[in-house]
Formats: C-alpha cells, sequence, structure tokens
DNA sequence: CTGAAAGCGCTTACAG
DNA sequence: CTGAAAGCGCTTACAG
C-alpha cells in the first residue's frame, strides 16, 4: 500500500541515501562548502548554495546527518532520564508525569531534547541500554543504592544529576528532606490523638518483597526515600509515646491504588484495628481508602489516612487527601537545569533540597471515640 | 563542591577521555580486539579480555561510545516523538500522557529508547530541532496539516507514522473515526431532546484564534481532528433537525480546563443559553462544568455536558462525565509497534483506525422543563 | 585467536 | 569565496 513501506535504504536499485559527499561531487564542489550551505550561509555566495539546495532535493539529500554532527562535535542534545522501572509504569504515576514535565521544559528551554531510557522491570535489573544510549547526561531518577542500572550510567562518565535516591558522592543531587517531611506528616496524626497506625509503604529494597517488613528490613532498605520515610513515621510516633515496633509496615512492591488497597486489607484487618494510617503515596493512600470504605469504614471518622506527594489528584479524591505536598515541577525542571549547567561545565552544589509542606483536608480527623 | 564538576573532559591535565584506540595501544593490541572484548567475548581468549577491562578501568575508559556505533551501524535506538507544542505541556494533557504511555512500551519491549523532540509553542513553529535529533524514526502527533515541523520530520527520510493527524501520503496513520465518534456524541443529546447546543472547541488552525469561530474558519481548519469532529457534530445536529449556523463554536487555543471554563462563560451568555455543550475534550468539558457551576447551574439538570477522550479523570468528575472513550494507550502502543516495524523493512498499512465508544455517564440529561 | 584497512558522515582549523 | 586534509570513535568484512 504505502510508497515508504518499500522504500529499502540499503537496497533501493543500488541507490542509498544520498550524503554530503555525493552532493559536493555532483556539483563538482568539496563537501565543506555543502556543508557551510547549511551552517554556515555567509560563507558562501546565495547561488552557490540555491544551486547545492538543488542539487541536495535532487538525490533526496535530507541534509546533514546528524550522528555525523554528533561524532564530530561530541554533542548530542538530549538529556537521558533513567526510571527505576518500566518506562511505561512512568507514565501511570502522576509523580513521575509531573516530575518529567519539568525536566522536559529544563530541556526545552536549552533546545534539548528529552530522551527515556529503556527500563526494566523492578527486580530483574537490566543495565545494557544504558551503555548505547546517545544522550549528553542522565538525570537518574529514584533508582536504589547500588543498582547496576546506576552503575551503568555513572561509568558512562557524562554529567549527571541523582533525583531523591540514591545520593552518589561527587554527584549533586535533588530531593526533599524526607524524614522530616514524613514526620510533619505523623506528628501531625499524633495531635489529633491517634495511639494505633499503621503504615504502606512502596518498596524498601528492589527484591519485589511483599508483606509486612520487620524493623531489620526496614533499616536495611536500599530505596533512600523509603528509609527516610520510615524513620521519620518512626521517631514522630516515638515521641508521641507510640511503640513503632508495634506499628505494623506493609510493603508494596510498587505504588498504585490496587497495591494500596492490598495492602490496607491486611492493615485493617489487625486487632485492635488501627485508627490511622501513613502511606508513603498518594497512590497507595488512595488505595487505602477504597479499601476502608469497601469494609464500611468511614474516612476520616473511622480511620484517618495521609499521603505523600500531593499529585493533583489527591485534591479531588473523596475525602479530600491529607497529604505532604511537594513540587515534582520544579524538582524535574532543578534537575534538568543543573544537568544542563554541568553540561557547560558549570560548577553545582552537590545537594538541593526542595521545601515540602503537610496539606491537612478531609481525609484525617480526630480517632473514633468507640474503638 | 564536587569532583565531577571540576572534570572538563578537554582540559583536564591533558588527559583527554580515553578511546577505544588508546586502550588498544596501551595494551599493544589492535582497537578492533578491544571492540570485540566488549562485543564479541567469544573471539578472544578470556585472560585477553580480562587484561583489556583491567586497561580501560585503569585508563578510565567508558567502553565503546555509542556515537561511535550508531554511526558505524546507522541505528540509533530511539524512537522520536514530535508533539504539536511545548512537550512540557504533553505532560500536563492526560491523553497525551496516555498515548506517550503506549509509545513508551512499544519501544521498550524492542529495547529502544523514547526520545522526545524538544517543541516550540503554537503559532511559533520551530522545526529547526527536528534535523539534529537522534533518533530510528519519528511518530508525529496531533500536528496541523502542512506544520513546517511534519516537513521537516518527512525531509528527514526515516521511517514515520503520523497519529490523529495530519494524514500524509506514503505515511502510516494512527487514528479514530473522529467524524463518527463526534455524530454518535451529539445524537446522544439529540436523542435526549436538546435543541440549543453550545460547542467548544479546542483550536482548529494554529494561528492561535480565540472566540467564536465561523462555518467558513470551521472547514478551512487546518487541524483535522477539530475539523472531523465539528462536521460529525454538525451531521448528527443537522438530522435532528437543529440547525448548525445557529450554534456557537468557541475556539480555544488548545485543551484546558480554564481554557474551556473561559469558552464556557461566552457560551452559555447566548440568550436564549445553550441547554447542552459538546467539547472536544474532556479537559474541555472540564471547564465548562465548572464555569456552570460557578453561574449556579446544575449539570444536567439546567446543562447537558459531553467530553472527548475519556480519560482517567472523567470517571471522578463530579458529576462523572458523559464522553466519548478512546484507547489512547493503545493509540500509542499501535504508532510505536508500526514505527519498530518500519524500522524493520516490514510493509504496513496506510490506516488504523482504532474503536470508540459513548460512554453516558451523569452529566447528560433531557432539558430543562422551563427555559 | 588476532590484525591492517576501510569507511560510517560530518566539520574544524588551516591555507590560499 | 572555496578547498584538501585530518579526525571525531567505532566495527565489518577480509586475511592470516
Amino acid at each position: 500500500m504505502c510508497s515508504m513501506g518499500r522504500k529499502r535504504p540499503n537496497e533501493d536499485d543500488g541507490k542509498r541515501r544520498a550524503t554530503m559527499t555525493r552532493v559536493a561531487e555532483e556539483l563538482g564542489v568539496s563537501a565543506m562548502t555543502v556543508s557551510n550551505a547549511y551552517n554556515r550561509p555567509e560563507r558562501l555566495s546565495a547561488a552557490l548554495r540555491e544551486r547545492i539546495f538543488e542539487t541536495a532535493r535532487r538525490l533526496e539529500y535530507p541534509g546533514p546527518n546528524p550522528l555525523g554532527q554528533s561524532l564530530r562535535s561530541g554533542r548530542v542534545g538530549a538529556l537521558g532520564v533513567i526510571y527505576d522501572n518500566l518506562l511505561s509504569y512512568a507514565f501511570e504515576d502522576q509523580a513521575a508525569v509531573s516530575f518529567l514535565r519539568g525536566v522536559s521544559a529544563a530541556a526545552e528551554a536549552e533546545g534539548l531534547g528529552l530522551t527515556l531510557v529503556p527500563g526494566s522491570p523492578r527486580g530483574e535489573r537490566d543495565a545494557t541500554a544504558i551503555g548505547r544510549t546517545l544522550v549528553d547526561g542522565f538525570v537518574v531518577y529514584s533508582v536504589a543504592d547500588g543498582d547496576p542500572v546506576l552503575e551503568a550510567a555513572l561509568e558512562r562518565g557524562l554529567p549527571a544529576v541523582t533525583v531523591d535516591q540514591p545520593r552518589v558522592e561527587g554527584v549533586s543531587f535533588v530531593g526533599i528532606d524526607d524524614e522530616a517531611a514524613a514526620r510533619a506528616a505523623a506528628e501531625h496524626l499524633i495531635e489529633l490523638g491517634h495511639r494505633r497506625y499503621g503504615v504502606v509503604s512502596f518498596g524498601l529494597s528492589p527484591d519485589w518483597r511483599v508483606g509486612i517488613a520487620d524493623e531489620e528490613r526496614q533499616r536495611s532498605a536500599s530505596y533512600r526515600v523509603s528509609r527516610s520515610r520510615l524513620e521519620g513515621f518512626a521517631a514522630a510516633l516515638a515521641a508521641g509515646g507510640v511503640s513503632w515496633s508495634e506499628v505494623p509496615v506493609y510493603e508494596c512492591p510498587s505504588s498504585s491504588k490496587a497495591l494500596g488497597r492490598d495492602a490496607a486489607e491486611v492493615v485493617l484487618s489487625r486487632v485492635p484495628r488501627p485508627t490511622a494510617v501513613l502511606a508513603t503515596s498518594d497512590e497507595l493512600a488512595q488505595g487505602v481508602m477504597e479499601a476502608a470504605r469497601e469494609r464500611g469504614l468511614s474516612v476520616p471518622n473511622d480511620l484517618s489516612v495521609v499521603g505523600f506527594d500531593d499529585v493533583p489528584e489527591a485534591a479531588i479524591a473523596t475525602p479530600p487527601l491529607t497529604t505532604v505536598r511537594q513540587d515534582h515541577v520544579e524538582k524535574g525542571a532543578l534537575a534538568g537545569r543543573l544537568l544542563v549547567a554541568r553540561l557547560r561545565e558549570k560548577e553545582t552544589e552537590d545537594t538541593y533540597l526542595l521545601p515540602t509542606g503537610l496539606v491537612v483536608r478531609g481525609s484525617t480527623g480526630p480517632p473514633p471515640r468507640t474503638p
């Protein structure tokens, strides 16, 4: 049906795609003159330039091949983003989408593209693509400490910035104070008077474990963000006189409503039932609210739920979700700007912490009188 | 502060980044042996291979530079996506996000990356980046007929697929039957008994015009999707005995809640007031509902609203939005798979139309008794 | 099991 | 205003 489908570039009646040299030969000029026609018009008579373009059109020469240009210049013109999971999951995660929006804006402002490196499922690391990706530098987003994907990225020797996790010596870091932000969330519940808690967290380490995580597992978590948030929760509860060792921490393999729902089924089955659940993401928190609804529990009358991120959906959830706000767009934009600065061989700081704030909405309230 | 920030690749005590040749020289072997150490281990004794890796480590050689590999092989390892606006807007548009999710999944399944080409604001076309982007082919998404950005993409001579718009001779197309889908939406309102309509549409042509679009402007719209949907609305209303020429069609420069709200303020000020509004996207429709709420109008009692796309938010809007469903993820995945097929020099069809369906929810009902 | 040569497509000094 | 040469970093036949 379609003509382009038939044109095999390397087999088309022996006519391989035209090259700059071929155009030059055809006209009896040098290749550099053709190059100048495209890149430095002022070094050329207008007439010759026009003749060159005519010949290019006739030979179907598509203009200078950017691969040649890049090899020569050493510059690709794109920032790379490495995500800790399959790429397609990044687009399901509102926090990641906002983050990518920020990075893309920063790249775009410099005329750079954004290249999303093909990922691999959690628990099945594949770093081969990283060595083959054509970019000028990497934003490494949300990767576990010691992940082979991280090693591969750093080994490329390109400028890099890590975001949220991990922190790597000598590589600029953008994130928030996860411990303090989590602490504020838990303090809010302590102040409301809650004494019985449950926690629903996304993965602690990339081994895809599901279920209650004991304190040893919490301490050894290789996702820094998870580790820090649990530390923040624990600190606030301990300060409020609640024994952390009795708080069930349910670990989900990733962050989604469905997984939050599953987790809540376990956590809410505890006897006596928790009156408050702290989640490490809004997605998980929404799943917890769903599970509560299914059990006929009212949020916040029977159960208080706190999320993390303040994604757009949090404000329109039923009830609106109390959560920790962070600016994912700005996080991405800052990471992008820092990477650009590195490309320009400017110095950057080691650590950039963005502000967070607790947003109290309708999903939290005092614990029920009759437990 | 940071060591990496200090390392200037071209100036670091005269030590430029090591190359394959340098590693080879250091060991007294040929460059191709070093190449084989990385790419064809079986052609090498294990011992020599290890010696090569040791030397590489010592010289801080990061492994074969993919730019060299790509120039040699002619393959980049990434699919490019061209969007009709600034990239950062794509991440705000739920339909686009779902679409990108599909494309990324298709790319990832083949080990390919996804490169988002830096865009330019609507009404200010800049195609220069397209000539410089390193990709193996383009998915051209939602671009107006004759857009210079489209020309630039096609001139690269790489495989390409267009999505939604435009349709280009000889280039595979993925989309829906926009006319039929829009017709179904309008027929639903006709069947409910509505006689007075308003339409809120995203841009008709990329010249950033805002306000009521007359029939001449509608016919000459260079965004095919807008043109087709208006045709569908018009056909259904005409068949229902409603005069299209009396229906105000408000054109927004782009698709967002805020713009839908602005549009609705004009459309709902008409005397007599429309009892039903057809929007060309869910974003716009949500803005219309917002404007109605602000005027104290009840949806659907005073005003029926129909959207288009069935983005995730549509189902949880208040009231839940009646809309035309289409599968944006599958649209992206199909486009990605087709582009991959083209890279593999397989034939593809000219046109792929995905199914649509009207989803009737709470935002539509019979017109009010007392107008 | 290893190598010398050619070439992927381009542009930057350096000349004239 | 235009050119010859060198080189960006790599890998594929082809030999041995």
